[in-house]
DNA sequence: CATAGATTTGAATGGCCGTTCTATTTTTTG
DNA sequence: CAAAAAATAGAACGGCCATTCAAATCTATG
């Protein structure tokens, strides 16, 4: 009965205060995390709470209620690595940094990548530019996405480019945004079994300076 | 004594709510309301906040601590206007929407800006492009700022143009990032009477079809 | 001025909330 | 296995919390 609980009791609670917090817009009182995490007693909710506290990742306000607070701010899309089109970089499994880039981008998979190199320039995508990607296999023409070549097994390298399904030539074009580059052109036959399209550009962000 | 109550109770009630949230991540239990804006009785901040809900500009969560969600969101940076090179267009003194490009931004005063026209192009600002100002009088050379023109009275014309001060000319330059446009030039007497810095460009966010 | 409506108070109620305590069970460790 | 440490339950306490009610005061309006 205890060993299917392959997650920690206390990583659980404080997934469950995150998301709480994201939905309902407060924490939730020491009673609720216990109702969601089956535990019968207040005081052992008090317990881990304590525990969660003592390992610095919240912070309490004694007596109050719904007195949780979080240390760290947990905002924004995962930064999932750089991709660059000259030669594709590899999109790592977990995330280097957080990009606040607004609660509106915050929907499902979403996440971003760092852009490198000037493939893209004539869209106006720098070098250092984040770029959102919300993740869907399906996209128009026209639209820039990262295409995933599926090369050896399970991972794959990732380019940015724009889609264009060319239906005369019965073949997919991958379209650079810079003359100096050429387009990759790979057959129907090959797009469908070596490549997937893993998500489509729906915002860019760069920082300046400050 | 109660003259001298400028604000509606109301608004300054909701006001206290929408503050104590950013600042406690939850809501504010109907005492603190009470013990902020002087009120004697629970019973008072129970009945403003019916008012208020009654308005539409909260909801409550019956019973539960703390139970009050504010119906509209409030977060993000002001959208103050759209500016262009070609022809400056007036920053207008109420914001029209939010834009919510994370919550780093949200310092001070900064507010966005919505680009009209290539005048930028070459630094890869396009139109429909969203600057992301932060106010400042000082700025150095090479900033891409919002110069305002104080032609008459207090309203000014703004601009968006990279700064250079030309010590050997004493003048200042406002270049624009488009090799078919002029830069302005102006005497560094001029400058001192007639132009202003508004503030300088921070971040720049796109949005892109989704 | 008189009445209606809005505002404010004070008190009361019942439930929720954080916290503490003791005791029991489970897990880890030497 | 035995001792120590961690985890869990249950109950209890005092206080906070939202809500309601009756009554008093203020404000506008005909």
């Amino acid at each position: 009965m205890s060993s299917d609980q392959t997650t920690d009791i206390q990583q659980r609670m404080y997934n469950f205060i995150v998301n709480y917090m994201k939905s309902e817009k407060m924490p939730p009182t020491n009673r609720e995390i216990g109702r969601e995490l089956k535990i019968a007693s207040t005081g052992h909710v008090d317990y881990h709470l304590t525990m969660l506290e003592k390992k610095g990742l919240i912070t309490r306000q004694p007596k109050k209620s719904r007195g949780i607070k979080l240390t760290k701010t947990v905002t924004g899309i995962p930064v999932m690595g750089s991709i660059a089109a000259g030669q594709p970089l590899e999109i790592s499994t977990d995330p280097e940094e957080m990009l606040d880039a607004g609660r509106e981008l915050e929907h499902d998979n979403t996440y971003a990548l760092i852009v490198r190199g000037r493939s893209m320039i004539e869209d106006h995508i720098c070098d250092g530019d984040y770029v959102v990607i919300k993740p869907q296999e399906s996209c128009d023409n026209g639209d820039i996405v990262v295409a995933v070549h599926l090369q050896d097994g399970m991972r794959g390298s990732a380019t940015l480019k724009r889609f264009f399904q060319e239906k005369e030539h019965d073949r997919v074009r991958l379209q650079p945004a810079n003359s100096e580059l050429d387009p990759i052109l790979i057959s129907k036959s090959e797009w469908d079994e070596e490549w997937r399209v893993q998500g489509k550009v729906v915002a860019i962000f760069r920082r300046h300076a400050a």
